[in-house]
DNA sequence: GTCTATATTCTGATAGAC
DNA sequence: GTCTATCAGAATATAGAC
């Protein structure tokens, strides 16, 4: 099994440690932790230079000096974000060779651990395939290319629903409810914890639950049937 | 039953059209429905109040005249957005006469029907809950104050949990998934077309479909035991 | 490589004519 | 009420010293 690639990114707190200890930082790595926890905290427009210099430590013009401009770097840090998210669809999704409810598990297990290393990456995902909707990018690096890994996929969750016959749910419904219950509690974790009156560490313990349950769910909603209606399945 | 309040408010594209069978209206209005859309999509930081004024085909000064700022603005719209959320929330959560299956429903189709009325308000209302992770700005106009209206539904959820003893899930993971599978699809529209090949009309479809079938998943998921860990119920 | 100082562009807001 | 013109400050980016 395979550990989610944005575990490894260092963040600004370990690298004021690291420092203590007498361990040198680069300025360019200072400058991108510091741009990392920013643009995918805040967005785009919200960060401003002047901030991730301060929170790096360094000064501003070192910042054009590595990255050329705000808008190169906030690209970088972007597609790093993008990644993680599409590894797991393509190496997951994708696998022919593994079982549908094996492949839930493993989703699911792989995005919770992802999540919970670095909580600020749903709400930049679910921001900035929101943001497409509406400026639409095709072709370029901003867009998610997955190739037909979530088709391989999806044709498994067709299978399994045929034998529901033509009242069984749309395979959709699946994959949307499937990547609901993993995103949606990180973007809320504030208001759950307070409404619920919950605090950091029981939010973990349920997160970690959450491994073990979301695929339970999902299979026992792929037992749900509905009166069909004419939409291509 | 009552209509999702925004579902009543006026979009730039309707304004033109009524002012092309000379229905004269109001530059402070045309600011405002500029504004709603601008802002909802991209948030604070990257709506510029230019484009405010240009979307609006009003001149800029009069933005400051009727509004006196643009944060004045931000405000008057994220206040309109976020009782859109709240008004569900304070007055169907809230209801001690109703049980709690049809308060889930009920529930269920308010959000689905506010959300496809104003399909950026679930990114929106996600955006402002996380910024509040960073940024938490207590007891003021933003925070969204809800009284015990979340409590009473939670302690319908957990009287009915309780048939299940001491494995049944938490109550918060109940909530949580209620408000996922409403709130997530509208994210990532783009994504779920695109994907699973659907045009917008399956879309509508899919989400009209979703307001039978998320109520019947969630009373399923309670079904569900798992070994209890030691989060207080 | 790193800094200070500065140029340049962008953006929110206002003054004042009509 | 609505516009044109303009200001003041913020924000990005660069020049040039060390």
């Amino acid at each position: 099994m395979f550990k989610p690639f944005i575990a490894t990114y260092l963040c600004v707190a370990k690298m004021k440690t690291a420092e203590k200890h007498s361990i040198k930082i680069s300025a360019e790595e200072k400058i991108k932790c510091s741009a990392r926890e920013l643009f995918t905290q805040k967005g785009f427009a919200a960060t401003k230079t002047r901030d991730i210099a301060e929170k790096a430590g360094i000064n501003l013009a070192l910042l054009n000096y590595y990255f050329r401009s705000k808008q190169k770097l906030y690209e970088l840090i972007m597609e790093e974000n993008m990644i993680a998210f599409r590894t797991g669809i393509v190496r997951l999704f994708g696998d022919t060779a593994m079982e549908m409810e094996e492949k839930i598990e493993k989703i699911v297990e792989y995005y919770i651990d992802a999540f919970l290393a670095n909580r600020d990456l749903p709400a930049f995902i679910i921001s900035i395939i929101h943001t497409h909707q509406h400026t639409p990018v095709p072709d370029n690096k901003f867009y998610i290319s997955i190739g037909n890994a979530q088709k391989v996929f999806l044709e498994q969750i067709k299978k399994h629903l045929q034998k529901k016959g033509i009242n069984a749910i749309h395979p959709a419904h699946v994959i949307t409810n499937l990547m609901s219950l993993i995103f949606f509690p990180f973007t809320s974790s504030t208001m759950l914890k307070s409404r619920a009156g919950l605090n950091e560490n029981d939010f973990i313990i349920l997160m970690q639950e959450r491994k073990k349950l979301i695929p339970i769910w999902i299979m026992s909603m792929m037992e749900t049937t509905i009166n069909s209606k004419n939409i291509k399945k």
